[in-house]
DNA sequence: AATCACAGTGCAATCGTTTGAATTGTAATA
DNA sequence: TATTACAATTCAAACGATTGCACTGTGATT
């Protein structure tokens, strides 16, 4: 297997000193000889010594590791934010381990299980479509493992989080199709254990009422985030007798396939029927016509989740923080019927 | 900080037993007594004991993870890949730290280090783009740990490597749309300081050559996976006085975009230019016209990595492997212009 | 009665660090 | 000359596990 590697120990025995010495001259201790410190530097580089983490963080009781537990990195939101949280992490002088629960309940625990083991100093979690349960959440926080959820938070358990206004989009979003002159809304939900779920439901459900739209629970279809079904769902809708004139959907990619099976039908977007999709990607743009959407800035929200933990790992109290990252509402053609 | 946790000691003491009998009950040793085990197994659950991950690895020199080292988890390709790389690695007990190079060579150093560091049991590595220096990953080698390359390999170093036929796929998609009758075929090449780039080049000036075709250094675009630059370069491409007929591009999102800003030029797809993407996305049967591309096998080629990983690691010594995955050409509209 | 086998357990070293306390040697002070 | 101060170093314990070897006690064998 992988060679020997050279230890404090080695250094010190070839140099006739002791090994607390030897440590207290790579940590660049104050009271150390000079000289003596010069060798062991110099040695140090000379045997290519690097100090054994798994040592170090034993010894030290920290890892300088923050552990993410995400749905998956195949979901792009997930994948920038990623992005941020390293950026952060790094920064401060942080290593990430990053694990995915593949939207499972089971490999959520288990994940949440290895990185507490392996003594993460503090925890990002993005719950899965499936958690329904909380337990090993909730146990994560009576260990007083600083903790923050971002995104995808679990609202009522006693921990930081980084959110959006998820149910103001909606309410916005809605009333920007209602503005455009659509009287039948259909919205395409996602997993209603979902705090954000339900939430976004909410805004559209409330922007309905406040505008007095009738609303029809065939017009409300409950996914979870799975995109085989899009075309299952899209033909129900487009079946009734009286077919949506405006789609709000869950994501950019079923908002982008649900045109393309209307454009299939002859309907034409926005005419007959208005599409908002969700997260913004760039391919939005460069689609016909150009998908309207609402922005949701996972990149900050990584970070600034990021932030707020090793805000909490440092001042090794625990102090809830909540964080308010806003979405905002991009209109592009495919919602525009009045331009 | 974290609450205290419970350890070995704790239920020695508790149980008044030594430490060893204790681990051995743990580890369901076959010399003790039933009757021990059994309490010892009762305590720890009440305990809710949980072995120090960073203190069994130290001990074991062993830590049952595998590192891996990507580009980016925003690129699609690695995000699938890393889809295939935790199913492998977590059904055979192995867990997988992630690190992103973010496309430079000093992250990528970084990564590798710290993963050494944090002795890993293997690595998993798809270089960056900005990576023309080995002395790293030479290092890593020399050290003796096992290592597989995927997809971005650097063909030079002596290391087991997954790979896919770049050169041919690429004659043969070139090949391709000269039978469609494209007469200049634009090529958007990748960083040329990547086996897979230079290959995929040279792919498409084999199959010009071999059917007699003019090469024009002026169709050949040599970009660096940002998408920042496909307009200004197609824009190029277009005002040439002998514009391009076809397009083979470097992945979707650029074919996807150069489409687009053709379509606004008012020409046709794939009548006035035939186009080919790379890595068959899902977006490409979603848009009009459906886009033409190269299956690039990701998730694929993630487990295979794995699995020649691990059996590296367990075989304790190096053999080097090199293993084959196919991609395969998609014909969609976007390059056909004969049905 | 002495010896042996053997199951079950404990001792102590080890993995590679860090760190409080003790020790050494030297020079300055009284 | 004895005392003190201080810098530089070493000692040894600790972090939380694993494991080779030694030990204990019991029952079987001679």
């Amino acid at each position: 297997m992988a060679k020997s590697v050279s230890t404090i120990r080695d250094i010190a025995r070839i140099l006739g000193i002791s090994k607390s010495t030897v440590s207290r001259a790579l940590n660049n201790h104050y009271d150390v000889n000079a000289e003596t410190a010069r060798k062991v530097h110099e040695l140090a580089a000379q045997l290519d010594y690097h100090p054994n983490l798994l040592a170090q963080h034993l010894k030290q009781q920290r890892t300088n590791t923050i552990g993410v537990v995400i749905p998956e990195t195949v979901n792009r939101f997930f994948a920038k934010a990623i992005g941020g949280i390293q950026e952060v992490a790094n920064r401060a002088g942080y290593n990430v381990m990053i694990c995915q629960s593949n939207e499972t309940l089971d490999l959520e625990r288990n994940n949440l299980k290895t990185l507490m083991a392996s003594k993460v100093d503090g925890l990002l979690i993005s719950v899965s479509r499936e958690t329904n349960q909380y337990d090993h959440l909730q146990y994560a926080i009576d260990k007083e493992i600083p903790l923050v959820f971002f995104d995808r938070i679990v609202e009522e358990l006693a921990a930081s989080q980084v959110y959006s206004n998820n149910y103001d989009i909606c309410f916005q979003g809605t009333e920007h199709l209602i503005n455009q002159g659509c009287k039948r809304i259909a919205f395409i939900a996602g997993p209603q254990n979902l705090y954000n779920s339900r939430n976004r439901l909410n805004g559209y459900l409330d922007a309905m009422k406040r505008n007095n739209m009738t609303i029809s629970e065939s017009l409300i279809v409950y996914t979870n985030y799975t995109i085989n079904d899009v075309e299952n769902y899209t033909r129900a809708l487009f079946n009734l007798r009286d077919r949506p004139d405006g789609i709000f959907a869950i994501n950019d990619m079923a908002a982008i396939e649900i045109m393309h099976i209307l454009k299939k039908r002859g309907l034409n977007i926005p005419k007959d029927v208005a599409v908002l999709g969700f997260n913004n990607e760039t391919i939005g743009k460069l689609i016909e016509p150009t998908l309207s959407s609402i922005d949701h800035p996972a990149y900050d929200m990584g970070a600034a989740a990021t932030e707020i933990l090793l805000k909490q790992i440092h001042k090794d109290e625990i102090v809830q923080e909540k964080r308010l990252i806003k979405s905002r509402l991009v209109i592009r053609e495919s919602s525009n019927r009045i331009a």
